[in-house]
DNA sequence: TATATTTAAGACAAAATACTCCTATATATT
DNA sequence: AATATATAGGAGTATTTTGTCTTAAATATA
């Protein structure tokens, strides 16, 4: 809940592609190694964030994916989007077709305000701040110990 | 994404019975039928919040469901926390099982903070007051159209 | 006690999501 | 031109979630 695996994955690889250099085009098959997530699976969610201009790919030797554009410039919340639909976090909770500001379900009012506060949340977190976050975090815990934390355990 | 179906029906359900008279049990299919979801899935949803004592069960004739304890001290938390598990919120964004505030992973500390915002808000939102809201929006809407807001369309 | 009513629980079917693999396409290098 | 490398896309399989049905257990009433 709250977030599908593929968008877990997807925010996992792009916020690896953008530590790396920017500008070269990075293998799937390195960024699935790194993350360690099936490469084949990891595939088919960077062709979604491909088509929707997230990342760039290029076929071919010396091919890969980066970034479309500025990591400042990719929010959470465009990834999630990318990977889940836009119209996922605007439906109504209930699920109830005829449901909005006209004609509000019981939840509406309640629901939208929560709904604001989070997409708010994800819309002002960038991908950069995640960069960031986790150099940050790599810097302090190696004084500590070793791991690298793109890989579970 | 966000929500499951499960916590959507429970939800929509207990709002539901709260707006009805306390201390009587109300027949599961009385609320299927107002509620328009399969008496049989919501009979399987039902009863994990009777588990959770979100909700007393009574069978035989007169039989039925009612709140455990009063609208007021239901939160939209605790429904999602019955329904699809206390740990679902709570895990690591990345899915890493080491993440946690010693070894955070990349994510750890925004996802944090962003869940840290939405389990505030479902836990600051009882039942009690959806359904006051819903009755807020019933009495406003009654004056333009005549919809029963628990009714799809 | 027999019958009707109602939830509980388990087994199953359908749909959605997650995951795998194969072939096509693009392209760099020899 | 041939070969090797890489993503794109389609066609599957597996797992999880959603939804259905049947039988068991509890209880009220006649």
């Amino acid at each position: 809940m709250l977030l599908s695996k593929s968008c877990i994955y997807a925010l996992r690889a792009t916020v690896l592609l953008a530590s790396k250099k920017q500008d070269e085009f990075i293998t799937i098959r390195e960024l699935s190694d790194e993350l360690d997530i099936s490469f084949y699976f990891l595939t088919k969610v960077l062709q979604k964030l491909t088509r929707h201009e997230l990342l760039e790919s290029y076929k071919g030797p010396n091919g890969g994916v980066r970034l479309g554009r500025s990591s400042g410039l990719i929010t959470f919340l465009d990834v999630v989007h990318s990977i889940d639909g836009e119209k996922q976090l605007e439906d109504c909770i209930l699920g109830l077709p005829g449901c909005g500001v006209m004609k509000p379900c019981p939840m509406h009012d309640q629901w939208s305000q929560l709904k604001v506060r989070i997409m708010g949340s994800m819309k002002s977190m960038t991908i950069s701040d995640l960069v960031t976050n986790k150099e940050i975090m790599n810097r302090i815990s190696a004084l500590e110990n070793d791991g690298n934390f793109f890989e579970p355990k």
